[in-house]
DNA sequence: GGTAAGAACTGATTTGAATCATTTAAAAAA
DNA sequence: TTTTTTAAATGATTCAAATCAGTTCTTACC
Protein backbone atom coordinates (compact mmCIF):
# COMPACT_ATOMS: atom_id res chain seq x y z
CA UNK A 1 0.00 0.00 0.00
CA UNK A 2 1.51 3.81 -0.64
CA UNK A 3 2.54 5.50 1.89
CA UNK A 4 0.62 8.59 2.82
CA UNK A 5 2.31 11.61 3.72
CA UNK A 6 1.64 13.27 7.23
CA UNK A 7 1.35 16.73 7.99
CA UNK A 8 5.10 17.82 9.34
CA UNK A 9 3.04 19.84 12.03
CA UNK A 10 -0.67 20.77 13.12
CA UNK A 11 -0.74 23.92 11.11
CA UNK A 12 -0.59 22.02 7.77
CA UNK A 13 -3.25 19.78 9.52
CA UNK A 14 -6.44 19.90 6.91
CA UNK A 15 -8.53 19.22 10.20
CA UNK A 16 -7.58 21.91 12.18
CA UNK A 17 -10.26 24.97 10.73
CA UNK A 18 -13.25 22.60 11.14
CA UNK A 19 -12.17 21.22 14.77
CA UNK A 20 -12.69 21.87 18.29
CA UNK A 21 -8.79 23.60 18.15
CA UNK A 22 -9.74 26.47 15.93
CA UNK A 23 -10.02 28.14 18.75
CA UNK A 24 -6.77 28.09 19.97
CA UNK A 25 -4.41 30.78 19.06
CA UNK A 26 -1.28 29.92 17.24
CA UNK A 27 1.19 29.93 20.40
CA UNK A 28 -0.99 27.17 21.67
CA UNK A 29 -1.62 24.93 18.72
CA UNK A 30 2.18 25.11 18.69
CA UNK A 31 2.06 23.24 22.32
CA UNK A 32 0.15 20.73 20.69
CA UNK A 33 2.67 20.23 17.61
CA UNK A 34 5.84 19.79 19.64
CA UNK A 35 3.97 17.17 22.13
CA UNK A 36 1.89 15.16 19.49
CA UNK A 37 2.96 11.58 18.76
CA UNK A 38 2.39 10.58 15.11
CA UNK A 39 0.87 7.09 15.25
CA UNK A 40 0.30 4.46 12.37
CA UNK A 41 -2.18 1.60 12.43
CA UNK A 42 -2.62 -0.89 10.57
CA UNK A 43 -6.18 -2.19 8.96
CA UNK A 44 -7.41 -4.67 12.29
CA UNK A 45 -5.02 -2.90 14.82
CA UNK A 46 -6.04 -1.59 18.25
CA UNK A 47 -5.93 1.49 19.60
CA UNK A 48 -6.76 1.01 22.82
CA UNK A 49 -8.85 -1.00 24.76
CA UNK A 50 -12.16 -0.91 26.95
CA UNK A 51 -10.73 -0.48 30.62
CA UNK A 52 -7.25 0.76 30.01
CA UNK A 53 -6.60 4.46 31.27
CA UNK A 54 -6.92 7.30 29.24
CA UNK A 55 -3.35 8.75 28.57
CA UNK A 56 -4.78 11.76 26.15
CA UNK A 57 -6.47 12.35 22.73
CA UNK A 58 -6.44 10.56 19.74
CA UNK A 59 -6.87 13.08 16.42
CA UNK A 60 -7.83 10.61 13.73
CA UNK A 61 -5.84 11.92 10.38
CA UNK A 62 -6.57 9.71 8.00
CA UNK A 63 -8.93 6.06 7.96
CA UNK A 64 -11.69 4.95 9.69
CA UNK A 65 -11.87 3.12 13.36
CA UNK A 66 -14.68 1.57 14.96
CA UNK A 67 -15.19 2.07 18.60
CA UNK A 68 -17.02 -1.10 20.30
CA UNK A 69 -17.84 -2.88 23.57
CA UNK A 70 -17.83 -6.15 24.42
CA UNK A 71 -20.58 -7.87 26.35
CA UNK A 72 -20.40 -10.44 29.28
CA UNK A 73 -22.00 -12.98 26.33
CA UNK A 74 -19.19 -11.96 24.08
CA UNK A 75 -21.31 -10.39 21.87
CA UNK A 76 -19.96 -6.99 20.45
CA UNK A 77 -21.81 -3.87 20.19
CA UNK A 78 -20.69 -0.72 18.21
CA UNK A 79 -21.13 2.17 19.44
CA UNK A 80 -19.61 4.72 16.58
CA UNK A 81 -17.53 4.93 13.51
CA UNK A 82 -15.51 7.76 13.31
CA UNK A 83 -13.52 8.77 10.12
CA UNK A 84 -10.97 10.91 9.43
CA UNK A 85 -10.93 14.63 11.33
CA UNK A 86 -12.26 13.43 14.75
CA UNK A 87 -11.40 12.86 18.03
CA UNK A 88 -11.13 9.83 19.40
CA UNK A 89 -11.21 8.89 23.16
CA UNK A 90 -11.86 12.56 24.28
CA UNK A 91 -14.76 11.48 26.66
CA UNK A 92 -12.29 9.80 28.92
CA UNK A 93 -9.88 12.79 28.93
CA UNK A 94 -12.21 13.72 31.66
CA UNK A 95 -14.19 12.12 34.42
CA UNK A 96 -12.24 8.87 35.64
CA UNK A 97 -10.26 8.78 32.59
CA UNK A 98 -10.80 5.05 31.70
CA UNK A 99 -11.56 4.08 28.07
CA UNK A 100 -15.43 2.74 28.23
CA UNK A 101 -15.10 1.49 24.57
CA UNK A 102 -12.39 -0.50 22.36
CA UNK A 103 -11.09 0.98 19.38
CA UNK A 104 -9.94 -0.95 16.23
CA UNK A 105 -9.17 0.40 13.09
CA UNK A 106 -10.96 -0.61 9.78
CA UNK A 107 -8.37 0.48 7.44
CA UNK A 108 -5.22 2.15 7.43
CA UNK A 109 -4.87 4.92 10.04
CA UNK A 110 -2.87 7.45 10.65
CA UNK A 111 -3.26 9.26 14.29
CA UNK A 112 -2.05 12.33 15.96
CA UNK A 113 -1.67 11.67 20.06
CA UNK A 114 -1.89 14.56 21.96
CA UNK A 115 -1.19 13.53 25.68
CA UNK A 116 -3.64 14.12 28.58
CA UNK A 117 -1.58 17.01 29.93
CA UNK A 118 -1.64 19.34 27.42
CA UNK A 119 -4.98 19.29 26.43
CA UNK A 120 -5.81 20.05 30.50
CA UNK A 121 -3.31 22.68 29.98
CA UNK A 122 -5.45 24.14 27.04
CA UNK A 123 -8.55 24.06 28.71
CA UNK A 124 -7.13 25.90 31.99
CA UNK A 125 -5.84 28.82 29.71
CA UNK A 126 -8.41 28.91 26.83
CA UNK A 127 -12.23 29.60 27.73
CA UNK A 128 -12.94 29.41 24.14
CA UNK A 129 -11.38 26.23 23.32
CA UNK A 130 -13.41 24.74 26.56
CA UNK A 131 -16.39 26.01 25.30
CA UNK A 132 -15.68 24.37 22.09
CA UNK A 133 -15.19 20.85 23.65
CA UNK A 134 -18.09 21.67 25.52
CA UNK A 135 -20.32 22.02 22.55
CA UNK A 136 -18.90 19.11 21.02
CA UNK A 137 -19.98 16.71 24.34
CA UNK A 138 -23.75 18.61 24.38
CA UNK A 139 -24.46 17.54 20.55
CA UNK A 140 -23.02 14.09 21.04
CA UNK A 141 -25.21 13.96 24.12
CA UNK A 142 -28.20 14.88 21.61
CA UNK A 143 -26.61 12.30 19.32
CA UNK A 144 -26.74 9.40 21.81
CA UNK A 145 -29.67 10.08 23.63
CA UNK A 146 -31.54 10.18 19.82
CA UNK A 147 -29.78 7.05 18.99
CA UNK A 148 -31.04 5.33 22.48
CA UNK A 149 -34.51 6.27 21.29
CA UNK A 150 -33.84 5.07 17.99
CA UNK A 151 -32.67 1.53 19.24
CA UNK A 152 -35.97 1.06 21.50
CA UNK A 153 -38.94 2.33 19.33
CA UNK A 154 -37.68 0.99 15.64
CA UNK A 155 -38.11 -2.28 14.37
CA UNK A 156 -35.27 -4.03 12.60
CA UNK A 157 -35.49 -3.01 9.37
CA UNK A 158 -36.43 0.71 9.98
CA UNK A 159 -33.04 0.63 12.41
CA UNK A 160 -31.39 -1.28 9.36
CA UNK A 161 -32.85 1.22 6.89
CA UNK A 162 -32.07 4.24 9.06
CA UNK A 163 -28.31 3.00 9.87
CA UNK A 164 -27.54 2.64 6.23
CA UNK A 165 -28.97 5.98 5.60
CA UNK A 166 -26.71 7.35 8.44
CA UNK A 167 -23.95 5.64 7.16
CA UNK A 168 -23.93 7.23 3.74
CA UNK A 169 -24.32 10.48 4.68
CA UNK A 170 -21.87 10.41 7.24
CA UNK A 171 -19.00 8.59 4.71
CA UNK A 172 -19.83 9.43 1.51
CA UNK A 173 -19.78 8.22 -1.52
CA UNK A 174 -17.26 6.77 -4.32
CA UNK A 175 -17.35 7.11 -7.83
CA UNK A 176 -19.78 4.43 -8.17
CA UNK A 177 -21.85 5.73 -5.65
CA UNK A 178 -21.12 3.12 -3.36
CA UNK A 179 -20.99 4.15 0.66
CA UNK A 180 -17.24 4.59 0.99
CA UNK A 181 -17.34 2.31 4.20
CA UNK A 182 -17.00 -1.47 3.91
CA UNK A 183 -18.62 -3.21 7.08
CA UNK A 184 -19.32 -7.21 7.35
CA UNK A 185 -23.04 -8.20 7.85
CA UNK A 186 -21.65 -9.40 11.20
CA UNK A 187 -20.55 -5.59 11.94
CA UNK A 188 -23.89 -3.89 10.65
CA UNK A 189 -25.27 -6.45 13.22
CA UNK A 190 -23.07 -5.26 16.06
CA UNK A 191 -23.87 -1.85 15.09
CA UNK A 192 -27.53 -1.85 14.41
CA UNK A 193 -28.20 -4.94 17.30
CA UNK A 194 -29.33 -7.22 15.21
CA UNK A 195 -28.82 -11.10 14.13
CA UNK A 196 -26.31 -11.32 11.44
CA UNK A 197 -28.86 -13.06 9.35
CA UNK A 198 -31.41 -10.50 9.65
CA UNK A 199 -28.92 -8.29 8.02
CA UNK A 200 -28.26 -10.44 5.31
CA UNK A 201 -32.35 -11.13 4.58
CA UNK A 202 -33.17 -7.35 4.60
CA UNK A 203 -30.43 -6.27 2.59
CA UNK A 204 -31.21 -9.00 -0.01
CA UNK A 205 -34.54 -7.83 0.30
CA UNK A 206 -34.22 -4.42 -0.39
CA UNK A 207 -31.55 -5.24 -3.26
CA UNK A 208 -34.57 -7.62 -4.83
CA UNK A 209 -36.89 -4.51 -4.61
CA UNK A 210 -34.24 -1.94 -6.29
CA UNK A 211 -33.80 0.13 -3.13
CA UNK A 212 -30.03 -1.10 -2.77
CA UNK A 213 -27.09 -2.38 -5.09
CA UNK A 214 -24.75 -5.00 -3.14
CA UNK A 215 -21.43 -5.85 -4.55
CA UNK A 216 -19.69 -7.99 -1.50
CA UNK A 217 -19.61 -5.61 1.50
CA UNK A 218 -20.47 -2.47 -1.24
CA UNK A 219 -23.57 -1.09 -0.82
CA UNK A 220 -24.93 1.24 -3.03
CA UNK A 221 -28.46 3.03 -2.31
CA UNK A 222 -30.66 3.20 -5.25
CA UNK A 223 -33.96 4.19 -3.95
CA UNK A 224 -33.13 7.72 -1.03
CA UNK A 225 -36.96 7.55 -1.10
CA UNK A 226 -38.26 4.39 -0.20
CA UNK A 227 -35.29 3.26 2.08
CA UNK A 228 -36.18 6.73 4.01
CA UNK A 229 -39.68 5.98 3.84
CA UNK A 230 -38.69 2.23 5.35
CA UNK A 231 -36.74 3.54 8.37
CA UNK A 232 -40.41 5.72 9.08
CA UNK A 233 -42.25 3.07 9.72
CA UNK A 234 -43.49 2.01 6.27
CA UNK A 235 -43.65 -1.33 4.31
CA UNK A 236 -41.16 -1.31 1.08
CA UNK B 1 -50.35 20.27 50.61
CA UNK B 2 -47.74 21.84 52.97
CA UNK B 3 -45.63 24.81 52.19
CA UNK B 4 -41.73 23.80 51.40
CA UNK B 5 -39.53 26.67 52.95
CA UNK B 6 -37.08 27.97 49.74
CA UNK B 7 -33.74 28.94 50.73
CA UNK B 8 -33.40 32.91 50.58
CA UNK B 9 -29.91 32.61 48.65
CA UNK B 10 -27.89 30.03 46.74
CA UNK B 11 -25.28 30.28 49.34
CA UNK B 12 -28.32 28.47 51.93
CA UNK B 13 -28.31 26.02 49.40
CA UNK B 14 -28.24 21.80 50.37
CA UNK B 15 -27.27 21.21 46.86
CA UNK B 16 -24.52 23.44 46.33
CA UNK B 17 -21.41 21.78 47.77
CA UNK B 18 -22.10 18.64 45.41
CA UNK B 19 -23.22 20.32 42.40
CA UNK B 20 -20.53 21.94 39.69
CA UNK B 21 -21.46 24.85 41.34
CA UNK B 22 -19.05 24.26 44.13
CA UNK B 23 -16.45 25.43 41.98
CA UNK B 24 -18.06 29.04 41.99
CA UNK B 25 -16.49 31.70 44.23
CA UNK B 26 -18.69 33.75 46.63
CA UNK B 27 -18.88 36.53 44.16
CA UNK B 28 -19.76 34.38 41.54
CA UNK B 29 -22.68 32.76 43.15
CA UNK B 30 -23.66 35.75 44.21
CA UNK B 31 -24.32 36.86 40.40
CA UNK B 32 -26.44 33.91 40.50
CA UNK B 33 -28.15 34.64 43.70
CA UNK B 34 -29.31 38.05 41.92
CA UNK B 35 -30.41 36.73 38.71
CA UNK B 36 -32.15 33.30 39.29
CA UNK B 37 -35.56 32.99 39.59
CA UNK B 38 -37.77 30.54 41.71
CA UNK B 39 -40.28 28.77 40.54
CA UNK B 40 -42.82 26.41 41.47
CA UNK B 41 -44.58 23.14 39.71
CA UNK B 42 -47.31 21.56 40.73
CA UNK B 43 -47.25 17.64 39.85
CA UNK B 44 -48.35 17.20 36.24
CA UNK B 45 -47.11 20.63 35.38
CA UNK B 46 -44.54 21.13 32.46
CA UNK B 47 -41.57 22.93 33.09
CA UNK B 48 -40.73 23.50 29.06
CA UNK B 49 -41.67 21.16 25.91
CA UNK B 50 -39.54 19.77 23.19
CA UNK B 51 -38.72 22.09 20.98
CA UNK B 52 -38.73 25.44 22.76
CA UNK B 53 -35.49 27.53 23.06
CA UNK B 54 -33.43 26.98 25.82
CA UNK B 55 -33.51 30.27 28.25
CA UNK B 56 -31.25 29.64 31.29
CA UNK B 57 -30.98 26.18 33.56
CA UNK B 58 -33.15 24.55 35.63
CA UNK B 59 -31.81 23.51 38.84
CA UNK B 60 -33.90 20.87 40.63
CA UNK B 61 -34.03 22.20 44.27
CA UNK B 62 -36.68 19.77 45.58
CA UNK B 63 -39.30 17.20 43.58
CA UNK B 64 -38.57 14.95 40.87
CA UNK B 65 -39.07 15.75 37.18
CA UNK B 66 -39.40 13.32 34.38
CA UNK B 67 -37.94 14.62 30.73
CA UNK B 68 -39.39 12.65 27.79
CA UNK B 69 -39.82 12.77 23.88
CA UNK B 70 -43.18 12.21 22.66
CA UNK B 71 -42.46 10.30 19.01
CA UNK B 72 -44.24 10.69 15.60
CA UNK B 73 -46.70 7.82 16.44
CA UNK B 74 -47.72 9.30 19.72
CA UNK B 75 -45.61 6.88 21.41
CA UNK B 76 -43.91 8.38 24.44
CA UNK B 77 -39.92 7.69 25.91
CA UNK B 78 -38.70 9.07 28.66
CA UNK B 79 -34.82 9.48 28.42
CA UNK B 80 -34.18 10.24 32.47
CA UNK B 81 -36.12 10.96 35.61
CA UNK B 82 -34.03 13.79 37.30
CA UNK B 83 -34.30 14.39 41.33
CA UNK B 84 -33.54 16.88 43.68
CA UNK B 85 -30.39 18.83 43.21
CA UNK B 86 -29.64 17.62 39.35
CA UNK B 87 -29.58 20.05 36.99
CA UNK B 88 -31.94 20.24 33.84
CA UNK B 89 -31.90 21.59 30.63
CA UNK B 90 -28.26 22.10 30.77
CA UNK B 91 -27.76 19.99 27.06
CA UNK B 92 -29.28 22.86 25.30
CA UNK B 93 -27.09 25.59 26.68
CA UNK B 94 -24.39 25.20 24.30
CA UNK B 95 -25.04 24.34 20.70
CA UNK B 96 -28.77 25.20 19.38
CA UNK B 97 -30.39 26.24 22.22
CA UNK B 98 -33.13 23.98 21.85
CA UNK B 99 -34.67 21.75 24.17
CA UNK B 100 -34.57 17.79 23.36
CA UNK B 101 -36.85 16.51 25.15
CA UNK B 102 -39.92 18.02 27.37
CA UNK B 103 -39.82 17.83 31.01
CA UNK B 104 -43.27 17.36 33.45
CA UNK B 105 -43.08 17.42 36.84
CA UNK B 106 -43.42 14.00 38.69
CA UNK B 107 -44.64 15.67 42.23
CA UNK B 108 -44.68 19.62 43.36
CA UNK B 109 -41.37 20.88 42.61
CA UNK B 110 -39.30 24.15 43.55
CA UNK B 111 -36.76 25.17 40.53
CA UNK B 112 -33.89 27.50 40.72
CA UNK B 113 -34.18 29.29 37.27
CA UNK B 114 -30.97 31.18 36.13
CA UNK B 115 -30.99 32.38 32.66
CA UNK B 116 -28.62 31.36 30.08
CA UNK B 117 -26.33 34.63 30.05
CA UNK B 118 -24.95 34.29 33.93
CA UNK B 119 -24.18 30.73 32.97
CA UNK B 120 -22.25 31.61 30.06
CA UNK B 121 -20.34 34.55 31.64
CA UNK B 122 -19.52 32.12 34.61
CA UNK B 123 -17.77 30.24 32.19
CA UNK B 124 -16.02 32.48 30.65
CA UNK B 125 -14.46 33.94 33.68
CA UNK B 126 -13.94 30.36 35.85
CA UNK B 127 -11.92 27.92 34.13
CA UNK B 128 -12.88 25.34 36.91
CA UNK B 129 -16.34 25.76 36.72
CA UNK B 130 -16.20 25.09 32.92
CA UNK B 131 -14.10 21.77 33.59
CA UNK B 132 -16.74 20.60 36.00
CA UNK B 133 -19.87 21.29 33.73
CA UNK B 134 -17.75 19.65 31.09
CA UNK B 135 -16.78 16.79 33.05
CA UNK B 136 -20.62 16.48 33.83
CA UNK B 137 -21.16 16.38 30.28
CA UNK B 138 -18.38 13.52 29.67
CA UNK B 139 -20.15 11.27 32.47
CA UNK B 140 -23.92 11.89 31.46
CA UNK B 141 -22.58 10.90 27.80
CA UNK B 142 -21.18 7.54 28.99
CA UNK B 143 -24.13 6.95 30.90
CA UNK B 144 -26.33 7.66 27.55
CA UNK B 145 -24.18 5.00 25.73
CA UNK B 146 -24.52 2.59 28.04
CA UNK B 147 -27.95 3.00 28.11
CA UNK B 148 -28.16 2.54 24.29
CA UNK B 149 -26.69 -0.88 24.62
CA UNK B 150 -28.68 -1.94 27.70
CA UNK B 151 -31.46 -1.04 25.23
CA UNK B 152 -30.09 -2.76 22.75
CA UNK B 153 -28.77 -5.89 23.67
CA UNK B 154 -31.14 -6.77 26.28
CA UNK B 155 -34.22 -8.71 26.70
CA UNK B 156 -37.68 -7.13 27.92
CA UNK B 157 -36.90 -8.88 31.37
CA UNK B 158 -33.38 -7.84 31.74
CA UNK B 159 -34.16 -4.28 30.79
CA UNK B 160 -37.15 -4.41 33.20
CA UNK B 161 -34.99 -5.54 35.54
CA UNK B 162 -32.31 -3.84 35.46
CA UNK B 163 -34.56 -0.29 35.18
CA UNK B 164 -36.05 -1.68 38.49
CA UNK B 165 -32.40 -1.93 40.22
CA UNK B 166 -31.37 1.41 38.72
CA UNK B 167 -34.17 3.39 40.18
CA UNK B 168 -34.15 1.70 43.18
CA UNK B 169 -30.42 2.64 44.06
CA UNK B 170 -31.06 6.76 42.39
CA UNK B 171 -34.00 7.68 44.29
CA UNK B 172 -33.73 4.85 47.45
CA UNK B 173 -36.30 3.62 49.76
CA UNK B 174 -38.49 4.94 52.16
CA UNK B 175 -39.14 3.14 55.92
CA UNK B 176 -41.00 0.59 54.01
CA UNK B 177 -37.91 0.16 51.93
CA UNK B 178 -40.42 0.84 48.57
CA UNK B 179 -38.49 2.71 46.00
CA UNK B 180 -39.23 6.63 46.68
CA UNK B 181 -40.54 7.20 42.95
CA UNK B 182 -43.89 6.05 42.01
CA UNK B 183 -44.12 5.52 38.44
CA UNK B 184 -47.47 4.28 36.78
CA UNK B 185 -47.05 0.65 34.32
CA UNK B 186 -46.91 2.54 31.42
CA UNK B 187 -44.54 5.41 32.71
CA UNK B 188 -42.09 2.16 34.03
CA UNK B 189 -43.01 1.17 30.09
CA UNK B 190 -42.01 4.50 28.22
CA UNK B 191 -38.84 4.36 30.25
CA UNK B 192 -37.76 1.03 29.29
CA UNK B 193 -39.61 1.02 25.98
CA UNK B 194 -42.03 -1.72 26.85
CA UNK B 195 -45.54 -2.46 26.06
CA UNK B 196 -47.44 -1.69 29.19
CA UNK B 197 -48.97 -5.18 29.41
CA UNK B 198 -45.04 -7.04 29.10
CA UNK B 199 -44.45 -4.51 32.45
CA UNK B 200 -47.55 -6.03 34.11
CA UNK B 201 -46.93 -9.32 33.38
CA UNK B 202 -43.23 -9.37 34.52
CA UNK B 203 -44.37 -7.22 38.04
CA UNK B 204 -46.70 -9.76 38.93
CA UNK B 205 -44.64 -12.59 37.72
CA UNK B 206 -42.20 -11.62 40.44
CA UNK B 207 -44.15 -10.72 43.19
CA UNK B 208 -45.29 -14.09 42.80
CA UNK B 209 -41.76 -15.60 42.84
CA UNK B 210 -40.83 -13.35 45.99
CA UNK B 211 -38.57 -11.05 43.93
CA UNK B 212 -40.68 -7.94 44.46
CA UNK B 213 -43.44 -6.66 47.09
CA UNK B 214 -45.82 -4.56 44.85
CA UNK B 215 -47.96 -1.68 46.70
CA UNK B 216 -50.30 0.63 43.95
CA UNK B 217 -48.18 1.73 42.18
CA UNK B 218 -44.87 1.54 44.69
CA UNK B 219 -42.34 -0.94 44.52
CA UNK B 220 -40.16 -3.27 47.44
CA UNK B 221 -36.87 -4.99 46.19
CA UNK B 222 -37.28 -8.25 48.18
CA UNK B 223 -34.16 -10.23 46.32
CA UNK B 224 -31.89 -7.69 45.10
CA UNK B 225 -29.43 -10.85 44.20
CA UNK B 226 -32.38 -12.38 41.93
CA UNK B 227 -33.01 -9.13 40.10
CA UNK B 228 -29.62 -8.55 39.75
CA UNK B 229 -29.20 -12.22 38.00
CA UNK B 230 -32.23 -11.88 36.10
CA UNK B 231 -30.84 -8.06 34.59
CA UNK B 232 -27.38 -10.33 33.79
CA UNK B 233 -29.95 -12.63 31.23
CA UNK B 234 -30.64 -15.38 33.94
CA UNK B 235 -33.83 -16.85 34.12
CA UNK B 236 -36.06 -16.44 37.52
C1' DG C 1 -1.97 -22.96 -6.36
C1' DG C 2 -4.42 -25.39 -2.80
C1' DT C 3 -6.19 -25.45 1.75
C1' DA C 4 -8.16 -23.53 5.72
C1' DA C 5 -10.93 -20.13 7.92
C1' DG C 6 -14.19 -16.86 7.92
C1' DA C 7 -18.34 -14.65 5.67
C1' DA C 8 -22.41 -14.95 3.32
C1' DC C 9 -26.45 -17.15 2.41
C1' DT C 10 -30.72 -20.24 2.96
C1' DG C 11 -34.55 -22.67 5.10
C1' DA C 12 -36.95 -24.40 9.13
C1' DT C 13 -38.22 -23.66 13.78
C1' DT C 14 -38.96 -21.40 18.04
C1' DT C 15 -40.05 -17.84 20.99
C1' DG C 16 -40.52 -13.43 23.12
C1' DA C 17 -43.10 -9.66 23.25
C1' DA C 18 -46.49 -6.65 20.85
C1' DT C 19 -51.15 -6.24 19.86
C1' DC C 20 -56.01 -6.82 20.47
C1' DA C 21 -60.04 -7.26 23.19
C1' DT C 22 -62.19 -7.12 27.51
C1' DT C 23 -62.76 -6.98 32.48
C1' DT C 24 -61.75 -5.18 36.94
C1' DA C 25 -60.00 -1.84 40.04
C1' DA C 26 -58.52 2.59 41.57
C1' DA C 27 -58.34 7.66 41.32
C1' DA C 28 -60.40 12.09 40.11
C1' DA C 29 -64.02 14.88 39.29
C1' DA C 30 -68.70 16.25 39.58
C1' DT D 1 -71.53 9.81 47.11
C1' DT D 2 -71.91 8.83 42.53
C1' DT D 3 -70.04 9.31 38.13
C1' DT D 4 -66.30 9.57 35.06
C1' DT D 5 -61.84 8.80 33.91
C1' DT D 6 -57.65 6.54 34.11
C1' DA D 7 -54.84 2.63 35.29
C1' DA D 8 -54.23 -2.33 36.09
C1' DA D 9 -55.00 -6.87 35.00
C1' DT D 10 -55.84 -11.05 32.05
C1' DG D 11 -56.34 -14.16 28.11
C1' DA D 12 -55.95 -15.06 23.21
C1' DT D 13 -53.61 -14.15 19.06
C1' DT D 14 -50.21 -12.61 15.93
C1' DC D 15 -45.85 -11.58 14.26
C1' DA D 16 -41.16 -10.27 13.98
C1' DA D 17 -36.82 -11.58 14.66
C1' DA D 18 -33.61 -14.79 17.07
C1' DT D 19 -31.86 -19.18 16.91
C1' DC D 20 -30.47 -23.47 14.88
C1' DA D 21 -28.54 -26.15 11.29
C1' DG D 22 -26.80 -26.43 7.37
C1' DT D 23 -24.50 -25.08 2.45
C1' DT D 24 -21.97 -22.15 -0.53
C1' DC D 25 -18.98 -18.66 -1.44
C1' DT D 26 -14.76 -15.53 -0.37
C1' DT D 27 -10.63 -14.28 1.38
C1' DA D 28 -6.37 -15.09 3.64
C1' DC D 29 -2.62 -17.92 4.25
C1' DC D 30 0.72 -21.82 3.78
Amino acid sequence: MEEHQLPINCFDCKHLTDSVFCALKSEEIDLINTHKIIKFYKKGDILFNEGESVKGLHCLEMGKVKLYKTLEDGNVQILRISASGELIGYRGLLGNGIYIASAEALEDVNVCFIPKLIIHQLLAINANFSLRLMAKFASDLSEAEEKSIFFVQKSSKERLAEAILMLESTFGVNKDQYIQLNLTRQELGAYTGLATETIIRALKNWEDLAILQLNKKKIRVLDREKLKAISNGNKP
